[in-house]
DNA sequence: GATATTTGATATGGTCAATAACAATTATCA
DNA sequence: TGATAATTGTTATTGACCATATCAAATATC
């Protein structure tokens, strides 16, 4: 479907390559159909998707935090002792992959790997301290300054609504 | 929020490296609490997205059309005598980036670049009569096979209602 | 007519997803 | 018990996308 995280900078000028087309009033910047291409799940569900994370990008600023590094912090939070392996796989990210992430985490001080006392080979990963205050400020902006902005745009009862949606597509579908 | 594509082959084996803990009943395989994870609207929305497209592509295959491919067909389509630019923009794709895609869908035959007569730094952008049957093709199975499985998922009203949230979501967060 | 802008294109760098392979450790089971 | 298989974290590497800078040709602007 397509949909960049671009910003979105052209000046949008469209319309005199095909100057004279269709008879148009002249100099109207005619703007395209997207036709059924708004009917498309796919596509739809890809804008509001880049929409969204961009937003969140813009309330964690303070934080310095990216929708993965929040899941990785809210699941390690709710899910103390486990090792990298079954935090990663919960959140669909790959072994090999988790390390970079888990590298970033722990040298700023938010999480940390402990050497399991039972299988030498794993790491348990626990939050410190510092991990834990700013993920309490992180649910704080999130709350207040993310999700907040899906009530006002649909409604307490249509955002649970379309969350219960979402949460059948991604398992069902 | 993370969540890859990746094939999830992984055993299920979680539980080893917390042997005991909170007096769990030996042996149950205990499954991550997602916890404040599954409200979280960019987690839910990634996955379902990733989920829709994983589908989108398997109902594809035999057209070998990506959602991206397929968007900008459609696109096309709907709005013959257009130039790179105007396509690449509505779609949310920048121009340098849609240079190798064009030269996909050109070397496939599906759609074609025409040197515009107006404007002759620009290339006009038609599909060609195979770029036609092929994009008829893909909207059937797309209608059939794919948005088709919404429906029974969510009934067509709560279809259309999930779509016109996605929309508001995309045009106004 | 000189200068700026636009269009398609190339080159390049960054992020993320995916696979293969490896050492250390643990599990399996003959 | 001991040989073999499996698991864990890790590295290396590849490919798909996204983004920026830059360029030549063509056009617009003044």
């Amino acid at each position: 479907m397509t949909v960049s995280k671009s910003a979105e900078k052209s000046s949008e000028k469209p319309g005199e390559a095909t100057k004279g087309r269709k008879d148009a009033p002249e100099g109207l910047p005619e703007a395209l159909q997207l036709g059924e291409l708004s009917e498309q799940l796919g596509y739809v569900l890809k804008r509001a998707q880049l929409k969204v994370f961009e937003n969140f990008l813009r309330c964690m600023a303070s934080l310095q935090l990216t929708p993965a590094q929040f899941s990785v912090l809210l699941l390690v939070e709710k899910n103390p002792g486990r090792n990298q392996t079954e935090i990663a796989s919960t959140l669909g990210i790959l072994r090999p992959n988790f390390v970079a992430m888990l590298d970033n985490l722990e040298s700023r001080d938010l999480c940390a790997r402990i050497r399991s006392t039972n299988d030498r080979r794993s790491h348990i990963l626990v939050l410190t301290d510092k991990g834990k205050a700013v993920l309490t400020r992180a649910k704080k902006l999130v709350a207040t300054k993310h999700e907040s902005r899906l009530n006002e745009l649909l409604g307490q009862a249509n955002r649970q609504a379309l969350l219960d949606m979402l949460s059948k597509i991604a398992n069902e579908f």
